[in-house]
RNA sequence: GCCGAUGUAGCUCAGCUGGCAGAGUGCGUCCUUGGUAAGGACGAGGUCACGGGUUCAAGUCCCGUCAUUGGCUCCA
């Protein structure tokens, strides 16, 4: 007999050799149902294995990651049995479980699939998932796995298996497909019930440009039917919300092709809005003693030598501009920093000016790969919402839990009340690719794990994710669908200082080097509006809205009194129009629906003659009579409440 | 930059095995002057992304370029 230990601390005895399923069994007949995947001593396995010593196990079920993902990889390879059935010369490369389904790269040689056949590719699955084909687990030793795939000519595999460790390869089998894997997986492929095929993609084998590009299916599957028509739901949600579709149908942004690539152009709805995040921010820095300040778009190309950033990246941004006369070289500023640490310089400072927080929307320019364009969330101009602080070493923890708790404010005020942080550190293995001293990577890692700690924010830590300059704090949000988009980020730099060579005299009269933060709560304003549309559906917070309220005359006699309602509601800083059309009152509201403002007021015989406004709320209706200037404050006090408490 | 897909009216899209370029919506004019999610008539609007090729004939087939797009790589 050997002990069973459960998750909630109880130990049960089972006879040796017992699996996971039997011990799910021995539970109930529901969690045998349920049951995925087996954890025992914290490591993932099949529920058909058996166990043959003391362990203490958890059963994972498809609502645990661990349940998922052995789903997934499962139905990877049984996404690769079909492609095999059905192209019999596919080399397969590796086919793991990622966030949201899976996918398997394979060479086609000089076969292309496409979308066209992923019905084909789809049938052939059921087929096999008809079959109920086991999948059963073998461990071999490193020679006879290179004598299977070689038998099987699949050269990935075997450039897989010769980096492995000899005595611990194990296969799967599944009819007769077998693939090198580490598992878990499911026991049988008909657990798989429904199986969608959704994008096909080159991929480099082992992500190395250099090496051979492969086809990349992605794919995604479920236990029940019922869960892939909702993941289908939210796909077609995350569609309607798409900021690229919104954008152009609410006349907020556009790109030219005569402009260029990756330039958006803000249309004045889309500038409204943007607008008023840029208020919005420039107050609450003003409140926590930010300066503001303005620098040029160029810069002498020596600006970027010193900063470290032109060996970086020089190569791979726009090239220099060029005065005609002296020949001299400048750059579009891919970043705000140096010309605000010019301005630093600009007199000598004293610990007592410290810390000085420069301010500035700062337009930047990179070159980003063509392909790499999307929107507005990947583009080669856009606007930071930066700012750099120059504070005293003994200053920057206070200072970096300051710039958390505006960034707090703006998610608040944002409604994105769900978010995780990221710290960002240097991979202690490659320190050569990082610029600055030990000293200093250590001190300004060490000032971001305390911060952290200090403001209770739970933060996940990524090794060899820094910047090249300096460690991070990056900040996610989850939209409203779930979906998780990088924003704010904090930044700590001892070494632009050094570079800039910035001083301050201390009270020892000596001089010292300030320490600096880069910080940025939207991240880029293009790169925010897009996440806010995306999150919102369009329908914006009544204080962000480029248009508030639209007044519909019943006909076209009383446009006369819409437009004097407009300029009373104009002069409450209110956003108002008239829809003058001449359209009936169900068409107007249907449009100005759509056009998702959030407050129509219609007016006709009955409100002229009484000085009134009938009031509706957009997705609610009918709101009732208010007269003008009670319909003037309402609104006016939701803004207020939606703004104020901020600022206060 | 690489691999795949796409590009037709302002927008959303149809246009089969090549044979006179279409719809809806928007826009303009007129009729209608209305009460809480689409009133009616007429009209204008096209270098079928661009360049080349095949063909009696190309929106349609082939090649190239550009742009968009799904990924890969990259991301100060």
């Amino acid at each position: 007999m050997i002990n069973i230990t459960f998750p909630d601390g109880s130990v049960r005895q089972y006879e040796k050799g017992t699996t996971g399923l039997q011990i799910a069994e021995s539970i109930s007949s529901r969690l045998a149902q349920d049951v995925i995947a087996v954890g025992v001593n914290d490591q993932t396995t099949e529920i058909n294995r058996p166990i043959t010593t003391d362990a203490s196990i958890k059963l994972y079920k498809w609502d645990d990651a661990e349940g998922k993902h052995a789903f997934w990889h499962t139905s990877a390879h049984l996404m690769a049995e079909a492609l095999q059935e059905l192209y019999p010369h596919v080399k397969f490369g590796i086919g793991p479980a990622i966030e949201n389904g899976f996918y398997y790269d394979i060479d086609t040689a000089d076969m292309v699939i496409r979308e066209n056949d992923f019905p084909t590719i789809e049938a052939k699955i059921t087929e096999i998932v008809a079959r109920k084909e086991n999948v059963v687990r073998e461990e071999i030793s490193k020679a006879d796995a290179i004598k299977l795939f070689t038998e099987k000519d699949e050269p990935y595999k075997i450039e897989l298996i010769s980096e492995l460790e000899d005595g611990t390869i194990s296969l799967y089998r599944q009819g007769n497909f077998v693939d090198l894997c580490k598992g878990p997986h499911l026991a049988n492929t008909a657990d798989i019930k429904a199986f969608k095929l959704l994008s096909v993609a080159g991929a480099y084998w082992r992500g190395d440009e250099k090496r051979k590009q492969l086809t990349r299916i992605y794919a995604i599957s479920f236990p029940k039917k019922k869960m892939l028509d909702e993941y289908l739901l939210l796909l077609e949600e995350a569609k309607k919300r798409d900021h690229r579709k919104i954008g152009k149908e609410l006349e907020l942004f556009t790109f030219s092709q005569s402009v260029g690539q990756g330039l958006p152009l803000w249309l004045p709805k889309g500038t409204m809005l943007r607008d008023q995040l840029e208020d919005f921010l420039k107050k609450v820095q003003k409140k926590y003693g930010y300066l503001p300040v303005r620098t040029p778009h160029i810069g002498q190309k020596e600006l970027w030598i010193t900063s470290g950033h032109y060996a970086k990246y020089g190569k791979d941004s726009f090239q220099p501009i060029h005065t005609p006369q002296e020949g001299e070289e400048y750059l579009l500023k891919p970043m705000n920093c140096p010309h605000h640490c010019e301005i630093y310089k600009v007199s000598p400072r004293s610990y007592k000016d410290l810390p000085i927080r420069y301010a500035e929307f700062g337009t930047v320019y990179r070159y980003e790969q063509s392909g790499e364009l999307h929107g507005l969330t990947r583009v080669r101009s856009f606007t930071q919402d930066d700012a750099h602080i120059f504070c005293r070493p003994d200053q920057l923890k206070d200072e970096f839990m300051k710039v958390m708790d505006i960034i707090f404010i703006i998610f608040k005020a944002l409604n994105f009340e769900n978010f995780e942080a990221q710290i960002s550190l240097r991979d202690p293995n490659n320190k050569e690719k990082y610029i600055g001293s030990d000293e200093n990577w250590e001190k300004s890692e060490q000032a971001i794990i305390e911060s952290c700690e200090a403001k209770g924010l739970k933060a996940r830590v990524e090794l060899g994710e820094a910047a090249f300059y300096g460690p991070k704090l990056d900040f996610m949000v989850k939209d409203a669908i779930g979906r998780r988009w990088q924003l704010g980020t904090i930044q700590v730099d001892y070494n632009l200082p050094e570079r800039f060579e910035l001083e301050y005299t201390g009270a020892d009269n000596q001089k010292h080097r300030p320490v600096m933060i880069h910080r940025a709560p939207f991240g880029s304003m293009e790169r925010f509006v897009a996440v806010l549309i995306e999150h919102t559906g369009g329908k914006f917070p009544l204080w962000l809205t480029p248009e508030q309220v639209v007044i519909l005359p019943i006909s076209e006699k009383f446009n006369d009194y819409a437009k004097e309602v407009v300029n009373t509601l104009n002069m409450h800083d209110i956003r108002a129009s008239v829809d003058e059309r001449n359209e009936k009152i169900g068409k107007k509201i249907r449009d100005n629906e759509l056009k998702r403002i959030p407050y129509m007021v219609i007016v006709g015989e009955k409100e002229a003659e009484n000085n009134e406004l009938s009031v509706r709320k957009q997705g609610e209706g009918d709101k009732g009579t208010y007269s003008i200037n009670d319909f003037a404050q309402l609104i006016v006090d939701e803004v207020n409440n939606m703004t104020n408490k901020f600022l206060a």
